[in-house]
DNA sequence: ATATAATTGAAAAATATTTTCAATTACAGG
DNA sequence: CCTGTAATTGAAAATATTTTTCAATTATAT
C-alpha cells in the first residue's frame, strides 16, 4: 500500500468514515492510475481486487472522497463524469486529451487577475478552478 | 430581437445551420438570461413563445451553440448540466453560488503560468478553461 | 465477544441524454 | 411566388447515469 493510500485512510478515519474493504479498493484504484476514471470505470478496476463490490457502493465512495477533497472531478469538453485524485494543496489539473493522463500543478499566483476580476464585477471571490488540456510527452511521441 | 441574437442567428447561417423558429427561441432565452440554463430549464422557458418545441431540440441546439463556441457549459461542483452565454474573444466565467447570475470576463494573459507548467512536465498546452466562483453584489446583499 | 450504528449490494426509481423515424419545414433555384 | 430537397423536427424508445430504498452485513468502540 503506497503512501497516498495509507494518508488517504487515515483522513477517512479521521473524518469518522469506517474504513471498509470497499472503500480501500476504490482508494487503491484512484490512487494507483494517473489518470481520470468515470465512477463506472473505477468499478471496473476495482472489481478485480473486490469481485462483490457495488457500482452504488463506487458512487459514494467517490462522494465521499470528493467532499474531503481527495480527490476531484475532472471536467471534459464532452461531460464530467470523470474524477481524479487532488493532491495536496492547492492544485490543479492538466489533462492529456490523447490518453487521459492527468497531471497536478501548483496554481501560481491569479490573486492579481482574481482581484481585478473582484474589482470590475463587485463579486466577493471566494474559489477558483482552472484546467489545462494539451497532449503528454508519451502522445506527442505516438504521432 | 437583440444584437447578440442577430448576430448568432448570423453564425448559424454562415456555418450552413437553418434558422428554424425553434433554433431562434432557445437562442433568444440564452442570449436574454444571464445566467446558466439547464437544458430542461432552457426547454421550460423557450416553450413560452415556442409550445410545441422539443426537449430534443433543445439538446440539439445547445451541441451547435456550443460547437460553434457561442455557447459554454458551465462547470459546477454538484454536476455540470448547465449552459450559458459563450461572449467573444476569449472569455471565462464568474458564477454566482446565490442565484446562478453568470458574468463573463477576459482571461487576462496567463501565459506565463501555462509556459512554466508546460515546460515543468513536458506536456503541450492546447487550451484552458478557468472559472471563477462568488456572490454577486445583489445576494451579497441579500445576507 | 458483543452491541450498534454505519455501510453494503441489489433492485427499483429517478434523472439525463441519445437515437430512431416519419412528418414537417427552411430555403435555394427556378 | 412555387417547388424540390435535404435538413430539421417532435415523440417515443432506447440508453446512460445517478440516487433511493431496504434488508443484510460489517467495522469498530467498549
Amino acid at each position: 500500500m503506497d503512501v497516498e493510500v495509507a494518508e488517504w485512510v487515515e483522513k477517512l478515519r479521521l473524518a469518522g468514515y469506517k474504513v471498509t474493504r470497499q472503500r480501500r479498493v476504490v482508494l487503491e484504484v484512484i490512487a494507483a492510475v494517473g489518470m481520470h476514471l468515470t465512477p463506472t470505470e473505477v468499478y471496473e478496476r476495482a472489481r478485480v481486487n473486490c469481485p462483490d463490490l457495488g457500482l452504488t457502493t463506487v458512487y459514494r465512495t467517490l462522494d465521499i472522497l470528493s467532499g474531503l477533497g481527495l480527490v476531484r472531478r475532472v471536467h471534459l469538453k464532452d461531460g464530467c463524469h470523470s474524477f481524479a485524485s487532488a493532491g495536496q494543496g492547492h492544485c490543479h489539473h492538466l489533462i492529456c486529451e490523447g490518453c487521459g493522463d492527468v497531471v497536478e500543478f501548483e496554481g501560481g499566483d491569479l490573486s492579481p487577475l482574481i482581484n481585478r476580476v473582484a474589482q470590475s464585477t463587485g463579486f466577493v471571490i471566494r474559489e477558483h478552478w482552472l484546467e489545462l488540456f494539451g497532449t503528454c510527452p508519451a502522445c506527442q511521441n505516438k504521432l
